[in-house]
DNA sequence: CCAACTGTATTATAGCAGTAATACGGCTCG
DNA sequence: CGAGCCGTATTACTGCTATAATACAGTTGG
């Protein structure tokens, strides 16, 4: 069963986008693997505080993506072969450092103060 | 006068946002400084390809913030004092960084991995 | 001076995100 | 079997984003 336990919502994104990203990276990390099962619905919504809709609406884009299957009845499970892994991993690093390195650069920074914050704040959190 | 040459829209995130970032990020690398002139509100919505209104309400947040002055029928001007730029500089550095380092532990990267991705995306872009 | 610009304000519209309540059909297990 | 889960679908409502069309007051510069 995939774990919720260190998911944490925060403002300024769409949580069934949320919900999205924490499957997708716990899928490239290995916490998450194929054939696991997904908490319910109703279990997840109640368990974040959020509408049934909202995590609905994340499982649905997930079954359209093909990185979940999901029947009436049944718990939705991971569908995660090498390929999609492969290619989530390869999507997921170029979007976030694509991102960080714009940010850093607007900035002004230089590419050894970028890393040197990266690697201040590696530490502090959990 | 402010320019927003390299100023490029990008999806999934409000348009007055990105204006305020793209201000913010220019004053604390110091491409833009105290005194600037800003674009008037129709000659930005112009250029950027948006409704007045929307560049409004980027340039209203920015003086509720302090960092920016106008006065009916003048140009709105940059104010950027030593204090506010400092705690721009931390405020922005911080929370890149924080949602980039998530982003990485996530998926389950170890520091030498992410500094490598880092140092990888630093030279593709312009 | 006065035309053309500036900032500011108002009202209306459309679309999307998120919430809420409800209903229906299928699977599981005691 | 049948109660209680499961996935799925529908409708309605709120709030935010963005657009659109005006209108008014103040500044600037030829």
């Amino acid at each position: 069963m995939v774990s919720f336990d260190s998911f944490t919502l925060c403002g300024g994104v769409p949580i069934y986008q949320q919900i999205l990203l924490y499957l997708k990276r716990g899928a490239v990390s290995g916490a998450i693997a194929d054939g696991d099962e997904l908490p319910s619905r109703r279990v997840l919504s109640a368990l974040l505080g959020v509408n049934p809709n909202t995590v609905q609406k994340a499982y649905r884009l997930l079954e359209e993506e093909g990185l979940i299957v999901s029947h009436t009845g049944s718990k939705s499970l991971m569908s995660l072969t090498a390929e999609t892994l492969s290619r989530l991993r390869a999507e997921l690093l170029a979007a976030d450092t694509k991102e960080a390195v714009r940010a850093f650069r607007q900035m002004g920074l230089t590419k050894e103060e970028a890393v040197e914050w990266i690697e201040r704040f590696w530490e502090e959190e959990d």
